[in-house]
RNA sequence: CGGGGUGUGGCUCAGUUUGGUAGAGCGCUACGUUCGGGACGUAGAGGCCGCGUGUUCGAAUCACGUCACCCCGACCA
C-alpha cells in the first residue's frame, strides 16, 4: 500500500507522465543536469545500468562475429559531405570544431553525429579483395547531435551508443546482416530489458539518411507513446559508390561492397523507465539491475541481526547474485521506499522474529508480493524468483502493449483511436508519402513501421481509400 | 526554432504586487532514544537570491539584457 508521503515524493504518472519521468530520473539518481546545456551527468546508478546493457549486448554481438574497434570523434567536413542524402540528414544538427590550439583549422571538423563516413573512409583502405570481406565492426562511443530541445536519456546533445558498421561482398549478405542484427536487438529488448517489440521496416519517409532500407524495433511506453528502440540499416552500395569502396572478386572484376549499420543507445534506459516504472519509482528487470537484491535488517541493533543479515549477504554474493545490504540507521519504512524508488527487483527483510523462526521475508518489486522463505532455501529461492520476476515483467509489459494496440479500418476509426485512446494503431496503407504526410499533419501521428508480420485488415488505404499495399503500425512517438 | 512556465541554502518553496538587516519545511552534521511501510528529542552547520548592466541613499524585489532548466509543438536515437 502506497503511503501518503511516498506518493508525494514523485508526480503520479496518471497526473503528468512527463513530470513523472523527470522525477524518476532524478530521484532514482540516474542523472544530474550539468552546466553544459543538453548534456547530462550519468550518475553511478544510471551508468551501472548502461554497463549491464553494454556487457550483455556486446556478448550477443560477438556471438555473431562482431569485432570492436574505435574511430575518431572528429569528421572532416569534406568526408561528411561525400554522400548526399546522409549529409542533408545530419548537417542541421552537427557541432563544428573550427579552431585547434588557438589557430583556425584549414578544414573544419564536425563532432561525429554517427560514423558511417569514417567507417567508409576506413574500409576503403582495408578492403581490396573478396578475401577481406565481410568486415563486421562495432564501436562503443558517444555521438553529438545539436538537438534544440532535450530530455534525459530520450534526447540529449551527447549520448552514448554502439554503432555497428559492416561491409559485404553481396547485396544478399548485407541484407542478411541487417536482418540478423535487428533480430539481435529484438532478442535483447525482450529477453534482457523485458520490453516487447514490433519488428518491421521504416517507410521511405522515416528511413535513415542515406539508407536503402531501415529496419526498426518499436516499443510502446506506458503512456501509449512509441519509442524507436533500435535500428538496423541496409545501405546497399550507395556509400560504397560515393566513397569508392571496391574489391576484386574471384572473377577478377572490381565490385562495390554492400554495407550496413545498426545502433542502440542510452535511450534504452529511458525505455526501461517508461515501460516498467510505476508511481513508487523505477522498476528494473533483474538482468539489468545493478543491485538485484537489497537486504534490509530490521531492528539491526539487536543482538545477532546484523550478523545474520551479513551471513545472508555472503551466501548470496557467493551464489553470483548482485546483492547489497542497507545497514544505515534509517527506519525500515524509509529503506523500503528508497529501494523501490531505485527499482531494485527484490528486497529481503530479516529481523529478530525471522531469525527465531529460521526464515526471512522476500518482497518483490514488480508486484509487491511478500514471501516467507526458510534461510536454508534462500539461495535457490532468490535465483528462482529473479527468473520469475524477469519473465513476469515481460508478460506485464506485453499485456499492456497488446491492450493498447488497436485496429482501424476507416479514417473515422483511425482518428478516434488517437483522440480517445493512446497506443499503437494498426491500419492499411497505400504506400504513398502523401497519406503519411496528411496523417501526420492532422493527428501528429507517424508511421512507426511496416511490421514483418503483416496482417490484412482490409483492401484499401485507411487514408485515401486506394488499394492498400502494407499494414502499418502508427503511433505518437518520442 | 515557435508557444508556455520557472530560477532564493543540498531539495521543495515563501518573500517580489507596495524597494529598507535573507525565511520556512525537508535534508545534512553530532549525541541519545528508536526500528516489520518514509521515527523522535537536543544542539549545530549551511545562502555572490541564475548572471550582467542600469535606476536608487538603499535592489531578491523595479527596468533592460542575457543564460539555464522544465513542459507542449516541430526535428531526431
Amino acid at each position: 500500500m502506497a503511503d501518503k508521503k511516498m506518493v508525494e515524493a514523485i508526480t503520479s504518472m496518471e497526473e503528468d507522465f512527463a513530470q513523472w519521468y523527470t522525477d524518476i530520473v532524478k530521484k532514482a539518481e540516474l542523472i544530474d543536469y550539468t552546466s553544459v546545456k543538453g548534456c547530462m551527468a550519468i550518475k553511478p546508478a544510471g551508468y551501472a545500468i548502461w554497463e549491464l546493457i553494454q556487457n550483455q549486448l556486446d556478448a550477443m554481438f560477438k556471438e555473431t562475429g562482431v569485432k570492436n574497434m574505435y574511430l575518431p570523434m572528429f569528421i572532416p567536413e569534406s568526408l561528411l559531405q561525400m554522400e548526399k542524402d546522409h549529409v542533408e540528414g545530419f548537417a542541421p544538427e552537427v557541432a563544428w570544431v573550427t579552431q585547434g590550439g588557438g589557430a583556425p583549422l584549414t578544414e573544419k571538423l564536425c563532432v561525429r553525429p554517427t560514423s558511417e563516413t569514417l567507417f567508409c573512409d576506413y574500409y576503403k583502405g582495408v578492403v581490396h579483395s573478396y578475401r577481406d570481406l565481410p568486415q563486421v565492426c562495432n564501436q562503443w562511443c558517444s555521438v553529438v547531435r545539436w538537438e534544440k530541445e532535450t530530455r534525459p536519456f530520450l534526447r540529449s546533445r551527447e549520448f552514448l551508443w554502439q554503432e555497428g558498421h559492416t561491409a559485404h561482398a553481396t547485396a544478399e549478405d548485407a541484407e542478411k546482416r541487417t536482418v540478423q542484427m535487428l533480430n539481435v536487438y529484438a532478442d535483447f529488448l525482450e529477453n534482457v530489458l523485458a520490453i516487447p517489440v514490433i519488428k518491421g521496416q521504416k517507410t521511405e519517409k522515416e528511413k535513415f539518411a542515406g539508407a536503402e532500407a531501415t529496419y526498426t524495433v518499436e516499443a510502446l511506453m506506458h503512456d501509449g507513446k512509441a519509442l524507436q528502440s533500435g535500428t538496423s540499416h541496409n545501405f546497399g552500395d550507395g556509400f560504397a559508390k560515393a566513397f569508392g569502396i571496391q574489391y576484386t572478386d574471384k572473377d577478377n572484376t572490381l565490385k562495390y561492397v554492400h554495407q550496413t549499420s545498426w545502433g542502440m543507445t542510452t535511450r534504452l534506459i529511458g525505455a526501461v523507465i517508461m515501460v516498467h516504472g510505476d508511481n513508487s519509482g523505477l522498476k528494473l528487470p533483474p538482468k539489468v539491475a545493478p543491485t538485484q537484491v537489497m537486504i534490509i535488517p530490521i531492528q539491526q541493533k539487536k543482538e545477532g541481526v546484523l550478523d545474520k543479515a551479513n551471513e545472508l549477504l555472503d551466501t548470496l554474493k557467493k551464489a553470483g547474485i548482485r546483492v547489497d545490504i542497507d545497514d544505515t540507521d534509517k527506519t525500515p519504512g524509509f529503506k523500503f521506499s528508497e529501494q523501490e524508488m531505485r527499482g531494485i527487483p527484490m528486497r529481503i527483510e530479516i529481523g529478530p522474529k525471522d531469525i527465531e523462526n529460521g526464515k526471512c521475508v522476500i518482497v518483490r518489486r514488480d508486484n509487491g508480493e511478500k514471501i516467507d522463505v526458510a534461510l536454508s532455501d534462500i539461495e535457490s529461492k532468490v535465483k528462482e524468483l529473479l527468473v520469475t520476476i524477469q519473465k513476469d515483467m515481460y508478460e506485464a509489459a506485453k499485456a499492456h502493449r497488446d491492450a493498447h494496440t488497436y485496429v482501424a479500418v476507416t479514417m473515422d476509426e483511425f482518428e478516434k483511436a488517437f483522440t480517445e485512446k493512446s497506443g499503437f494503431v494498426k491500419a492499411m496503407w497505400c504506400g504513398d508519402r502523401a497519406c503519411e504526410d496528411e496523417i501526420k499533419d492532422k493527428l501528429a501521428v507517424t508511421s512507426r513501421c511496416m511490421p514483418w508480420e503483416q496482417e490484412k485488415l482490409s483492401d484499401v488505404c485507411v487514408c485515401c481509400g486506394k488499394p492498400a499495399k502494407k499494414m502499418v503500425y502508427w503511433g505518437k512517438a518520442y
